[in-house]
DNA sequence: GTGGTCTAGACCACC
DNA sequence: GTGGTCTAGACCACG
């Protein structure tokens, strides 16, 4: 299920391509299934079809789906987006890493924060 | 040396803002130190002087800054935002990690990263 | 209503930013109640719109309001800002009552005071 | 002795009058006292001597000191200062409190806060 | 139409 | 000269 934030800074479309980026990547959505209908999606989250389209879009940009005109939008193989997604993680963790050694975290405050999330069962 | 991106999407007074708290956190600029003037650093960077007046306001409100009238901008004191700082990196660092382990990046491969960081002289 | 005093050393973005605060505090604008567009409230003060979206800007970083491009500015839930605004409150009422002291008001001169305004039914 | 904060938003000029005001009516400086020379004191402060000059006009109006040609300044007799300091800090006050009542805080609240303001031994 | 950013130019208080 | 406020008008992304 989506749920959409007003409060939140990001424009609703990114926070619709992520969440559905999210569901992908932790095989909620397995390769080849069918996504809702634009139309219908955008009824189900109460926003202008628009929105929904801009993030299929996006999504489609980024390989996590491919469309079939006529058909509708399909899930992409894991190897069509597994590779890029996990690369721009990589960058992103490595730059809050540099943040925190300038901001005088030392290495095991680090590794223990690691560890932490690594424990925890449930992520969002 | 502070290079304002104009594609990037983050509004040019975040950029400065960022760029000269960076300064801050790594020493470069230590406290006490003068500024240079709104209208000065305004003509170097060839933007507006309300942006960069934007820019001083929030590193002022952030506890990084603090002015006198007439006089300049000055650096605080360490005290005044070490704290703060470092729990935002915190927060930012965790999401980063959370983001990591979604995208199958496994405890092993992170902690060799953050090795990786921790033994680098020269960080930007 | 809202009258900007011109006579008054505050800037305009101030009084406006603590006249709005002061109707949320006291419940006149509920939660989730849509304020005024930027532009409007502009016209409606007689003043540049840059200002009112300096006065909301402020309330939103205080926690009083959040906005949604393209939608507008929202009363915040009576949680995101009552317990700063108290610390505010608590520690202005302080520094009157030490200066009230040192002025040689005594004791029971400042509790009759306050009884008093605690005992009016209408208060500004 | 006078400490400026170069911090502090308000300018100094104002400081320094606050300062003096504190002074005398706390009674450290009694009336028929001399001030030093506005000279003396811009020396001593560290700041330009039209400041001083500023704060002693301003003290001068609100009649804590008189002047006398040739000769300096002076403290006032207390009648002269009493009644208007006394009556501007109770409306202060007034307005602290009724401010503290909207917030929530009740009455039991701001009588317990009085309570440890005129039992500390040393204010500011 | 909405909030948000940016510019250009003006004026003010302060030191 | 300095920071700070205000105005007027422009442009953009969002929904």
């Amino acid at each position: 299920m989506i749920i959409i934030d007003y409060r939140d800074k990001r424009p609703i479309y990114e926070q619709v391509t992520d969440k559905l980026a999210q569901l992908i990547i932790k095989g909620v959505l397995s390769p080849n299934t069918k996504m809702p209908s634009v139309r219908q999606l955008a009824i189900d989250l109460s926003v202008n079809a628009n929105t929904v389209q801009r993030a299929y879009s996006q999504l489609e940009q980024n390989g996590y789906l491919y469309s079939v005109v006529g058909k509708g939008n399909f899930v992409s193989e894991v190897n069509d987006w597994k590779n890029q997604a996990t690369k721009e993680n990589i960058a992103t963790l490595r730059q809050a890493c540099i943040n925190a050694k300038n901001c005088g975290l030392t290495y095991d405050d680090v590794k223990k924060l690691i560890k932490e999330v690594y424990e925890e069962k449930q992520t969002s």
